[in-house]
RNA sequence: GGGGAGAUACCUAAGUGGCCAACAGGGAUGGACUGUAAAUCCAUUGGCUCAGCCUUCAGAGGUUCGAAUCCUCUUCUCCCCA
C-alpha cells in the first residue's frame, strides 16, 4: 500500500488531493520532505484516543520520510477554544497550559517520534507571543465577518440565541496563521476541523505561499456512541493505565467497533471484517488489546485481558487494590467509605448502601448505621462501591 | 445609546408568596439481566452528627410570620431599534 491509499483510509476529506499527489511525488523524488502540521490546544490534561486519530495519520507521513510539525496552541488555549460544544472553555493561566503541554508532549510521544531531528514542535505564542494589537488588526483585517460566519458551530449558536464572543472570531484566524509561520505543505485535523484547516490555505495564498492541502480525519466516537468528549466523560485517555483502558474499550458499544479497528489500529481490512462477524464480544477483546498493547505494550495488554476476566467474569477481586491507612477508631460506615476516599460525601455512600452497592469484606452491606470497629491497630477491612472502585483500609495509631 | 426578554440542581426545563431540596426529561450512579454491548426493569441523583437538621433557585440588600416566587440595586446573556 503506498502513502497516498493508506491516507484515505484515516481521511474523511482532503482539500487538494491532486495536489497532494504531485507533492507527494516531487517529494520523493528531490528528497525533500513534506512538512505536515498538526495542532492540538493544552487546554486539558490529557490526550485522549480521539486526538490520536489524526496523530496516527501525522506518524504513517513520519514514517515515509516527511516531517511533522506538531503546534501547541498555547497562545490559543489561553483563549478559551469554541469546539461546537456550545460552552466555551475557560481561559486558562500560563501555568496550567505549560503543565498541560508538558503532558501533551509525552502522551503524543508515545505515538509519535518526537526526536527533534524527526518532528518539529512549536508553540504558537513564539509568533502570538510577539504581536502587538496593531499586528493583531492586521491580522483581522485579512477575514471577513461573513466568512466567519461560515463556521457551522457559529451558526448553531446564533440560532440558538447563545453568545458567541468577538476573540472566538480570531480563532480560526490564529490556527490558520500559524499554518503561515511554519510553512505547512499539509495541515490534518479532525472532521470538525475542516472551516480552521480552509483558514490556513486561505491566509497562506494571500501571503504568497503555496497553500497547504487540508486532510480531515472522521471522528472517534467515545465509548458510550456520542462524540469522544471529556465532558461527556466518555473518552479513552492515552495516560490511561492498561487494564483501564482495556476495560473502558470493553464497554464501547457494539455499533462502535468498526469504526474503531479503521482509526485506531492498524489491523487490515479482511482481518477486522473476519473480526467483525464473530462474535463482538470476542472481537472487542482483540481491539482492546490490540490499542493496549501499541501503548504499553504485548504483555500488559495480554495481562490487561486477563485481570478483566478474573474481574469481570469470576467476579474474583482486582490483583491491585489501593490501600488507605486511617487512625483507629469505630467508624460508622457512610464515613468510613468517604475517609478512605471511596465516595465525596457520606450521603452519597448512604446511597450506594441503601441501593444495594456496598460490599464490606466481600459481603453485601445494607444497614446505613452499621459501625465497623478499627480500633486495633493494624485490623484492614476491605470495601468496595460499585463493580470496581475497591479499597482496603487498615488502622493505624 | 434606547426598548424588550431572560439567568433555577451536571444539562434541558417546570415552578410566579407557604403543600419546594424544588415537576418532567436527559445524563450519571447503584441494583436485576448480560458479553462492563444494546434493549428492558427498579432505585438513587445538595450536605450532615440522617425518622431530624442545615445550605441552595445569577450576586447583594429589602418587604413579609413566611420568598426560587414581590421590591431595589449589581453582574451576565439574548432579541429589536440606533
Amino acid at each position: 500500500m503506498n502513502l497516498m491509499e493508506e491516507i484515505q483510509r484515516y481521511a474523511s476529506d482532503i482539500v487538494g488531493a491532486e495536489q497532494l499527489q504531485k507533492m507527494l511525488a516531487s517529494a520523493s523524488a528531490e528528497k525533500a520532505p513534506l512538512r505536515v502540521k498538526f495542532g492540538i490546544d493544552p487546554t486539558f490534561t490529557d490526550v485522549h484516543l480521539g486526538h490520536a486519530v489524526p496523530i496516527r495519520l501525522l506518524r504513517l507521513f513520519q514514517e515515509h520520510g516527511h516531517l511533522p510539525v506538531l503546534i501547541l496552541g498555547d497562545g490559543t488555549a489561553r483563549l478559551g477554544d469554541p469546539t461546537g460544544r456550545n460552552q466555551q472553555r475557560p481561559p486558562l493561566s500560563q501555568e496550567e497550559v505549560e503543565a498541560n503541554a508538558t503532558t501533551y508532549l509525552q502522551q503524543i510521544g508515545q505515538l509519535l517520534d518526537l526526536d527533534p531531528a524527526r518532528c518539529e514542535v512549536r508553540r504558537n505564542s513564539e509568533w502570538f507571543g510577539r504581536m502587538d494589537f496593531f499586528d493583531c488588526l492586521q491580522l483581522a483585517a485579512r477575514s471577513t465577518v461573513a466568512r466567519m460566519l461560515e463556521r457551522d458551530d457559529f451558526q448553531k449558536r446564533m440560532r440558538e440565541n447563545l453568545p458567541v464572543h468577538l476573540h472566538e472570531m480570531l480563532y480560526p484566524l490564529m490556527q490558520g496563521y500559524d499554518s503561515v509561520m511554519v510553512r505547512a505543505d499539509v495541515e490534518l485535523g479532525g472532521n470538525d476541523q475542516l472551516f480552521n484547516l480552509h483558514m490556513g490555505r486561505q491566509m497562506q495564498e494571500r501571503e504568497g505561499m503555496r497553500p497547504q492541502v487540508c486532510i480531515t480525519t472522521p471522528l472517534l466516537l467515545g465509548t458510550d456512541g456520542r462524540k469522544m468528549s471529556k465532558s461527556y466523560g466518555n473518552h479513552v485517555g492515552l495516560n490511561a493505565a492498561a487494564h483501564d483502558m482495556y476495560g473502558k474499550i470493553m464497554s464501547l458499544s457494539d455499533e462502535g467497533m468498526e469504526s474503531w479497528f479503521a482509526l485506531a489500529t492498524r489491523l487490515p481490512e479482511e482481518r477486522v471484517q473476519e473480526l467483525l462477524a464473530g462474535h463482538p464480544r470476542q472481537a472487542k477483546d482483540i481491539l482492546a488489546q490490540t490499542i493496549v498493547a501499541e501503548i504499553h505494550g504485548e504483555t500488559a495488554a495480554k495481562e490487561a485481558a486477563e485481570e478483566f476476566v478474573r474481574r469481570f467474569q469470576k467476579k474474583d477481586l482486582p490483583s491491585e487494590i489501593p490501600q488507605q491507612t486511617l487512625p483507629c477508631a469505630r467508624y460508622a460506615l457512610p464515613n468510613l467509605m468517604k475517609d478512605a476516599g471511596l465516595v465525596s460525601s457520606t450521603s452519597d455512600a448512604r446511597r450506594l448502601i441503601q441501593g444495594g452497592g456496598v460490599r464490606l469484606n466481600q459481603e453485601v452491606v445494607k444497614d446505613v448505621r452499621l459501625e465497623v470497629d478499627l480500633t486495633t491497630s493494624g485490623s484492614e477491612v476491605l470495601l468496595q462501591a460499585g463493580k470496581r472502585r475497591f479499597v482496603q483500609v487498615r488502622a493505624v495509631d
